[in-house]
DNA sequence: CTGTTAGCGCGTTCAG
DNA sequence: CTGAACGCGCTAACAG
């Protein structure tokens, strides 16, 4: 952070009062156009740039969106960073990322510093299932996206994805294309794997297949033990098809099934990659429409931020099917 | 933007002035210890928070980087962005991403956006081969990574890949695995494809093999046309090999290779990817330490915002070699 | 149409 | 050890 020239110099070298010069330069209309436009050659000539620092402080206002979200390195988070970017371009923002790993006391620590950074709003993928965050002050205004904030205190949008529903789809497709016996390997993490097997047991009981308990297994966080449980549901209990809860699920279990000489069966998950259409394996997926679940998440943040005190909105957005 | 409760709250609430409030919450040894304590509980019962807005305009700091890439959807940047996170969270530093689209004039934008922000400094993967960024005052600390800017004026540090060197490694080892006839997919950007060719024709110059130019082929921005080059090289041109220059053309290829009955190749490129190891294909591929990257360039950018007068450093990093 | 004055929230002299 | 006063760079209120 150098040194700049401010609007006080562009003053003294105008002879004009920093008022005028002020005025000037955010195209007011109670300066004359010619005393405008020659404060405004000046400022080019000097190089002078508004310092926003001292701006916001002023205006109360940052132009500034904090986005907080688990990681980064998962195609469906890059891809809606990706479009909230774009958004905010448009609309002259501003977004600051931070990661939390799905750790709630960073996540804490995350929105607190966001806070102190003045940001205007928040966009939060929550790993905090049972809300520390009600001690949060929720005076910021808050989106929060993909997972479902149990008892967040204050005024909030929401936008999730119709997870049930996908997942009954994805079974309902993989039961016609031949699949008998179907296994589940869920996530660990938060609301949403919740609700995709929900989907999952809803679409099975409306079957006349029975619905085993023994096929639904649980992931570590770090998925070391998927390749483990993709074995043991093929061979052990001897599925033709397995769902996946989570893309970075069914690529561990893609792992394992493309090591060895594994009988071939057929998969089904959530989140589209663009290496998925080139990998000569049967799948069943569920897109997840990111660039509308980031679209929608921004509108309601900007209309959040206009009226902090307008009623709690919950938006449900449908995912695509795809067979590959 | 909420109004907050600020220091001089505090002080009128403890019956001292804001200095003393200032000085006890920055842990000063100018203030006693029993002021201090009871200074730092009223702060937390009134849930204080510091403005850190205000505090910046007045250190003259933010604390805050801007890192300036082409997108966020590949795997390279993408990596690099989460290291550099984890950096900046180690280091209590905040950064800002801007996508620029591989366009000059949203570089141009991006940087001035971010420099109004006050960055400390700036990480930047230049879109712009030619450099109008001359123009820009360069008063703030930068390092650029990945490609070489052509001829910024001022002070600043380059973070490369060895490009020539890995490509050349790619072409021995494609030739050992029994590829007779290379054929090479150009990317339109940037300085880095342009050394990697250099390293495939280099390689090949020190082989028996001719070193046919109608072999190397130019892929269009939007990689619309990588399809047809890479039937073009397979069938009239007879290649049993073909190298990428990035990932996200090997991707193109691959959809091609996967989409018809076409002989099997062995394909080579940079940038590794979750998923190329459950591909089923012959490749090799140059794995760019996006880890390393990230905390060479982090590194160099924290002693230069110590210094910003230090002399120009140029780093290049190793790339490693992964056959799947 | 323009200049003067007054803060925004904070850290830091300079006096006590 | 503490308080009063000042200023960071900018915009807004109030006068002229």
């Amino acid at each position: 952070m150098h040194s700049q020239i401010t609007i006080k110099e562009i003053a003294t070298e105008a002879g004009v009062s920093v008022a005028t010069v002020s005025r000037a330069l955010n195209d007011s209309p109670r300066v004359t156009p010619a005393t405008k436009q020659r404060i405004q050659q000046i400022a080019n000539q000097l190089g002078y740039r508004v310092n926003d620092l001292a701006r916001s402080i002023r205006v109360k206002k940052t132009f500034t969106l904090g986005v907080v979200i688990s990681n980064i390195l998962t195609s469906f988070f890059t891809e809606i960073i990706d479009q909230l970017e774009e958004q905010a371009l448009q609309n002259h923002y501003q977004i600051i990322i931070a990661r939390t790993n799905e750790d709630a006391a960073s996540e804490q620590q995350a929105i607190s510093a966001l806070q102190q950074r003045m940001v205007d709003g928040l966009i939060v993928a929550t790993a905090d299932v049972n809300n520390i965050l009600t001690n949060l002050d929720s005076t910021t205004p808050t989106v929060f996206i993909d997972r479902q904030p149990q008892e967040v205190q204050g005024n909030f949008d929401v936008v999730l994805t119709e997870n049930t529903e996908g997942a009954a789809e994805i079974v309902t497709t993989m039961l016609h294309q031949g699949a008998q016996r179907i296994g589940f390997i869920n996530s660990p993490v938060s609301t949403t794997s919740t609700e995709r097997l929900q989907g999952y047991r809803q679409a099975l009981s409306q079957t006349e297949l029975p619905l085993d308990d023994r096929l639904v297994l649980a992931s570590t966080v770090d998925y070391a033990n998927v390749a483990d449980l993709t074995g043991k549901l093929v061979y052990n209990l001897r599925c033709d098809g397995i769902i996946a809860a989570d893309n970075q699920i069914l690529l561990h279990i893609l792992h394992r099934l493309t090591d060895r000489d594994f009988p071939q069966i057929i998969l089904g998950s959530f989140d589209d990659s663009p290496w998925l259409q080139v990998m000569r394996y049967p799948m069943v997926i569920a897109k997840q429409p990111t660039a509308q679940i980031a679209k929608v998440a921004f509108d309601l943040l900007m209309k959040r931020i206009q009226d902090p005190n307008r009623a709690t909105n919950i938006k449900r957005v449908k995912t695509t099917l795809v067979r590959y």
